[in-house]
DNA sequence: ACCTGAACACCGTTCAAGT
DNA sequence: ACCTGAACACCGTTCAAGT
């Protein structure tokens, strides 16, 4: 994961054989940078200082930085593993569902934001998406309905990793001495229903909240389908 | 939503009164930036142009960008009209949902990656929870349940409304030309759920796909609840 | 074919000096 | 209390000139 730095700077075409700079020692370098401080912390500069090659350089590569930043989401999905069908529905889904969240989340947590945010080069991520879309056929939904059954566990994954990645909207706060004082704040309210859910809305645990969303989508699919 | 020009620059404090500059004022001239050029049009000297100021005078009634950002989200989601219960749960949450659809999405749809993205300044939204939790409590959940429930909605209608926005991953193109050429590179994939879905992977109503997965939602929190 | 110097038109933000 | 000039440390990107 980590990349050369050039000791000097030279001009014009370099020696057959030793151009150090391609799409993926940039992508793998901007890849260091979100790893290590962040989305935010991308920029030309900063990617080509990681390669020790001027700013410019990259443009040979790469058509803008939009384009870079699509180019880490891509290779994030890319490098998701899909598991295997094993039959059942809810197996598959949800195994479907933990990769994706393995990819998005767990494997780069501070590239999260720019995976579920960015329309993904598609030809990248077929195959997870057959895997699902053979369970629901399978399970006996037409092929107009399995897109849609994909598309309501997409949004609901997409929705659930946001929140995961503190790039959503709740009230939860992770901190534990703020998430206490959110309570209070919520419990002193004249809502009655929130100051009756105050303790459960001041914290969320991810994990927890995943597998609760993810088992009844489930339940609804299973309901429907079969 | 226009915002008048001031004719000529002028140094040190305002003449008593007249002082055009406020929070107020600043947030609506970033929502004129935003609505008519996009969210990365706004700059701290975009926004001070609209209102013929100098751009460090925005940093007397706002704590910076980020925090300018927040408040525009924040000024959008306080205007959403929630409405009365009805009594049911599905039509209440359906409502509340479209709701929540109308006032990220379809008032300022250039907006809308702001207000799903951004955590949001909290006691801003808390009516529109208070009736969700509301109706999921009525419908025999408890408050930990009930806030389950809750972020399973918020998480797919995030999802949902971000895809709308063009601002997440899909295989639907908008364009119909270019959708119907999407679906011809669809069927000639070797992966064969995605053949057979091809002509639904292509395209996607967002108005049907929104209303399919909040009904499968309902059915399944009706399900699990009574 | 690939690199860089010079250059352009932008950014956000601080701080001291003005009224 | 509120505004701005001067200033700083950044940006993305083009293009012609180099090898």
């Amino acid at each position: 994961m980590s990349h050369a730095i050039r000791p000097e700077t030279r001009r014009g075409r370099p020696p057959a054989g030793q151009s150090t700079l391609s799409r993926q020692a940039i992508l793998g370098a901007a890849m260091d940078v979100v790893d290590g401080k962040g989305v935010e912390a991308v920029s030309m500069r900063t990617v080509a200082r990681v390669l020790g090659v001027d700013p410019k350089s990259l443009y040979n590569h790469v058509e803008n930085k939009d384009a870079l930043l699509d180019g880490i989401a891509g290779l994030i999905l890319s490098r998701m593993v899909v598991p295997d069908s094993c039959g059942g529905l809810r197996e598959d889904l949800t195994a479907i569902a933990r990769a994706f969240r393995g990819a998005a989340l767990a494997e780069h947590p501070r590239a999260a934001r720019l995976v579920l945010t960015r329309p993904v080069e598609s030809l990248i991520t077929l195959e997870p998406l057959e895997v699902a879309l053979a369970a629901f056929l399978r399970a006996g939904a037409s092929p107009e309905v399995a897109v849609h059954c994909l598309r309501t566990m997409l949004a609901f994954i997409t929705g659930t990793l946001l929140r995961e990645a503190e790039a959503a909207f709740t009230l939860a706060l992770s901190d534990p001495d703020m998430a206490t004082e959110r309570q209070r704040t919520l419990e002193a309210v004249e809502l009655p229903s929130v100051r009756a859910a105050a303790p459960h809305l001041a914290k969320c645990d991810h994990e927890q909240e995943f597998d609760f969303g993810l088992g009844l989508l489930i339940d609804a699919l299973e309901c429907r389908l079969g």
